[in-house]
DNA sequence: TTTATTTACGAAGCCGTTTTCGTAAAAATG
DNA sequence: CATTTTTACGAAAACGGCTTCGTAAATAAA
């Protein structure tokens, strides 16, 4: 230890670095984890990356970040990369079209712990960071109900995505223990481009069945509603109550401002991260069995406000 | 070819991999890039990470993500960690804390390609791929004088940052031009924290000499505008006209709906990528001279129409 | 058929570090 | 002073692939 201490500081001196490759060769160790997710530019997932970053970072470890584009065939390529050592977790929040979870078994086979965060899929043994999406659901329709909205409408993304329908089981429960019928199909799917979810917003805005409420789902969907509603000159609150799943900061200075059901979003990933760490650390500790659920809060503003 | 595709076909099917640090250690290819930057809860920055995966992806490289938290020593320790072969390129958008350049220096001189995107460290010899800052500083005065505003205030974050000088010089450039005398000075530093920004801003809107025109030079400073502006009662456009650099979505359903100097984000982390690819495709072209200025736009909204 | 050329592939070295091993030197013990 | 224990450190193997290199086999040309 004379001679060490000698070249470590030649070393940084000269300020060399250990070749980062060979040590993750050697040592079956990269010090890299993967996040995988549909997009980034979503005030939701963005936050959820601070929270993985702020533990990443504490351990030392690095972040590979992939966007699925919601597309099914792109996660699993990317879940495939994810194997043989490159990294040593995996935070995924799946797309919307992930019906199939093989390639989430295969790569738990390789005995990489993973860590879904908000989108799970259902039914398989790995850990989950999620929110209470059906007491949210329920919530945000029994504040509308109780606000005066008589025909309200659910705006889903996904039929398989489990976060959209949880949220729309506990939509329909307070209409039906509110006794309310609608005149619609209570949860609606809003697939595909911008374009085509304006354009599907619009029509059932200008449509005979006019809801007078709606409960969207994601981000995305709610301010695709306020432009509709502004253009076709719909008035929000009295004509239709709005409430969203969001965590938006603009959500106070829209017009009108608008109802949250507003996700721990920071907290999600912070705490996934924390999961998959354990997971990382001890080879014994089985994550399998974990499941954290961080609540939402309900944020009222004017968007649903009693007419 | 004949054995060695057997193999393969084998492989395939026990669906092995290649481990890719075995590989990056032989052929002194990660196959990775860094994106380093301030932060990714951004609407802006989340965009850029958009356009650089296209590329990446397209590419077949990783892409690691770095947040600085727009503090100067995480950045320069970030830096530090993408040396010695651990990536094979670097994207950043400096601090708006970077005063000195060693960090970069250091890293070009381990001859890894760096492109700037957005905030550069000017003077020094790196590609960069920017938007034309003085001239929309210039047009966004000049847009609000034209309407009306008599004492503008331009708001920056940062004494030494290129892109709020530039901006500002165009803004100051505009007054100059229009013959305005402000009664503050027309560059207001907006440092620290969302509350330490947001009690000087309301001590700005409620002094004396209360400007009626703001240049909000990043997003986050726009929303405070507006938290400030309802929470005092200010009226947006008439007693206050807003025009912000922004690519925030809800920007049409704001209350009012918001003027914006829109960057083109995503085209920027596209273009940066593709350059960065350039460097690190040809080791004889020289990144250094290059400089690509996508333009913003100006989209005129009511927070800055004519009272 | 013989010679030249191409193709296939096993063997060995190499990438840059960690880890193990064995020995030499130093320190501690009897 | 001799012996045991500790410490220091050089040498070599290993991590898991890629990359020569050389030779054997197959093919083409003469």
């Amino acid at each position: 230890m004379i001679k060490q201490k000698k070249i470590l500081e030649a070393a940084a001196r000269f300020n060399y670095t250990l070749n980062p490759y060979a040590i993750s060769l050697r040592r079956k160790a990269s010090k890299t984890i993967a996040v995988i997710l549909p997009e980034v530019a979503d005030s939701f997932f963005s936050l959820t990356i601070n929270g993985i970053q702020f533990v990443a970072e504490r351990k030392g470890y690095h972040v590979l970040i992939y966007l699925s584009h919601d597309k099914f065939l792109n996660e699993k390529s990317i879940v495939g990369e994810c194997g043989s050592g490159r990294v040593e977790g995996v935070l995924i929040s799946v797309t919307s079209e992930t019906t199939l979870p093989d390639h989430i078994i295969n790569l738990q086979a390789e005995n990489i712990p993973i860590v879904f965060f908000d989108r799970e899929f259902e039914g398989l043994p790995v850990a989950k960071v999620l929110t209470n999406d059906f007491e949210s659901g329920y919530l945000a329709a029994s504040h509308i109900i109780m606000n005066g909205c008589t025909n309200p409408v659910f705006l889903s993304i996904s039929s398989s995505l489990s976060i959209c329908n949880k949220r729309a089981e506990g939509f329909k429960e307070a209409l039906r223990e509110k006794k309310i019928i609608t005149s619609n199909e209570p949860v609606i799917i809003c697939g595909g481009t911008n374009v085509k979810v304006y354009s599907q917003i619009k029509n059932l805005l200008t449509g005979k069945n006019r809801p007078n409420g709606i409960v969207a789902s994601v981000e995305r969907l709610a301010i695709i509603v306020y432009l509709v509603s502004h253009e076709i000159g719909i008035a929000i609150p009295n004509e239709l109550k709005v409430v969203e799943f969001s965590t938006m900061e603009t959500a106070p200075i829209l017009n009108p401002p608008l109802t949250t059901i507003t996700q721990p979003a920071f907290e999600i990933g912070k705490t996934a991260a924390e999961l998959l760490f354990k997971g990382i650390e001890k080879k014994a500790y089985d994550l399998a069995g974990e499941m954290v659920v961080l609540p939402s809060v309900l944020i009222k503003r004017t968007s649903s406000s009693a007419s």
